[in-house]
DNA sequence: TTGACGCATGCCCATATCGGTATATATTAC
DNA sequence: GTAATATATACCGATATGGGCATGCGTCAA
């Protein structure tokens, strides 16, 4: 992540073929994940956190229901409770 | 999301079989996504947002490199403009 | 110009994943 | 008790995925 490295470099850290990574690159280029610079021979692949952005967005849109979640539990615990003491008027 | 609904629901929604349902919420049930609550023959699941929390804050963890990232590429662009310079001098 | 190097792609195999059917288990209704 | 209902699981087939090897193409160095 935090800096550009060519894809034999990439490989060698994740212990994998230089296709291996090349093919995994393609993807995350393919997605926005990457980006790509020529030097020579060589592709300096690094991070575009900025395709990250929207995923982070999307899954932070369900902390709306983090509290609704816990309302629903309260909810249903207090009818359990009603119910436990009419049954014991009863 | 918005409220707990038996396996048979959730399958008619997402146009799958009952048995295929119930593989998906086994596996959301698993990784803490879904809470399940027992109500006479039904299971009714239900969002468990606090499971998205750890995956929202990782994700969110590289945003740190946002800005870093346009850092490099601007230091990247200076330096082709000074290699510019240079050759025009010659 | 020729050989070495870095990368991408095509091809192939092993395994994972997805979705379905059949069926066992548990619960409700009659 | 028996039938119907709701779910979970076992099993199976189609397809996706991951990773390897062989190879072709561009680039650099001698």
């Amino acid at each position: 992540m935090e800096r550009e490295r060519p894809v034999s470099d990439v490989a060698r850290t994740l212990g994998m073929t230089q296709p291996g990574a090349s093919k995994h690159l393609r993807i995350l280029r393919e997605v926005g994940l990457v980006r790509v610079r020529e030097a020579g021979r060589e592709r300096l692949y690094a991070l575009d956190a900025r395709g990250l952005r929207p995923i982070h967005e999307w899954v932070g849109g369900f902390e709306q229901y983090r509290n609704e979640t816990f309302e629903r539990l309260n909810t249903y615990v207090r009818e359990l409770q009603v119910a436990r003491e009419e049954a014991d008027d009863a």
